[in-house]
DNA sequence: TAAGATAGTTGCACAGTACCACTAAGAGGT
DNA sequence: ACCTCTTAGTGGTACTGTGCAACTATCTTA
């Protein structure tokens, strides 16, 4: 215990490394379901979790990846070809029996991306072995691989929380959407129904969208249709939509 | 690139592994002011940043620390002697410059603590080291190693936008105090002054605080002491409080 | 007794949401 | 042509919590 400074003790480097990898929370939206991507892992039992559905993930590349973030995107990429995505550190899980094969620490991120780049898993050589899974309540109703179904809770935890305040669900969407689409996004991340008065005019105060001039149509009135004014930076709004304690 | 499930491949584990550190980010208040406690760097010029001030922290001890908290908790509890503050996770920052030794990662945490407790950092082998320096702006007005004055940067921007809508600065407190002094907290860590009737309003209408049966005296008018009703969770409130955008 | 300082309260204006009712504009059936 | 259904979009009142400012309360010190 008198060691303070363990930077500073050379010998230190000969310790034992933990492993380090970074996994990555893919949520996108489809009729009107809140999904998130999974991979299922090998049968080889020589490996943990054999067969088990785990997050798309794995250990940074000291050599491929520049930084954390660069290694997410590369996961992301990897497994749904988008290069741009809202992405956002969720945070960290390290200790010494998450992985069987020794003390690991995993970098979580989350990503939101549009509904129409991905409706399916990009193909690819292991692409078969990746696909969405519907989210019911914190998680998909079947045991993950490692403590991944506590981090995907962690995820859920995250997004809903902070759809409460900022524009988020909006990177679930296409391009173009209408505010009624908007409104069922926020709607089906929170599990709740919002009030359509307040909710487009909390939408139309802030700098969040912009009109495009192009209407939807369908076997009612049109809709207006929007676009974000950014594709990647949110909106933060000073209330949250409904006292709640 | 063929690769899309690396944990397959046992041969990864032979890789190089990234370093793994653990870094804690400890505010307090003193005479209303913010302060940060910093560790110098030894003067060794083998090792990085000699005689740099730093973020208390090191390498994660496999044998040591059961979970990253626990590596952070160690940390804190040898600097400051203080086992249970509030202590929350701030992100991870990694990549292959930060540390001249190598690729390395380290997990961020920052901690909240009573400004009764710490006076002074604990005295002990490498105590001189350490002391509490002044936030000025977004930093403390001098490089520190690494890239800590980037993690002090963003610790103080999630300080700084968690208190206003948490209760957080109340962890900065002695464990009585008046509705005067926590409302002096959070004007400090804001860096502006707030209204008295609406803060009054606000802290009183949650489940904050409770009053106990003692007022504090001067030479004015004593004011009703309170203490937390928990000392580890925060309270959230459902507005910000002032309008910016 | 007055002055000074901080504690704590009260009243009004304002902003934004909750709630609810209303109008608008399309498709499709009769 | 008309009615109905459905979703888009607007408007009006009530309520809540903050911004702002003035007011009262209670102590010490001179």
């Amino acid at each position: 215990m008198a060691d303070l400074t363990p930077r500073n003790r050379t010998h230190r480097l000969a310790f034992e490394r933990p492993l380090v990898t970074v996994d990555v929370v893919i949520f996108a939206m489809h009729d009107a379901r809140l999904r998130v991507l999974l991979v299922k892992r090998g049968y080889d039992a020589a490996e943990p979790f054999p067969g088990r559905w785990a997050l798309p993930g794995g250990f940074v590349d000291v050599d491929k990846d520049a930084d954390l973030e660069a290694c997410a995107l590369r996961k992301l990429r990897e497994k749904t070809g988008i290069a741009t995505p809202y992405l956002e550190q969720l945070g960290s899980w390290g200790d010494s029996r998450r992985d069987p094969r020794g003390w690991s620490a995993t970098h979580a991120y989350f990503a939101l991306v549009p509904s129409d780049e991905v409706d399916a898993p990009r193909s690819g050589a292991n692409a078969a072995a990746a696909a969405w899974h519907d989210v019911v309540g914190s998680g998909v109703g079947e045991p993950l691989a490692f403590d991944h179904a506590q981090i995907l809770d962690a995820a859920l935890e995250r997004l809903r929380a902070k759809v409460e305040y900022t524009s988020l669900p909006a990177f679930l969407l296409p391009k173009e959407f209408t505010l009624g689409e908007l409104q069922k996004a926020y709607e089906t991340v929170l599990g709740r129904p919002l009030e359509k008065s307040a909710f487009r005019t909390r939408i139309l105060a802030t700098d969040l969208v912009a009109p495009v001039p192009k209407v939807r149509g369908g076997p009612n009135r049109p809709a207006q249709l929007y676009r974000l004014k950014s594709r990647r930076t949110p909106v933060f709004f000073q209330r949250t939509f409904k006292p709640a304690g």
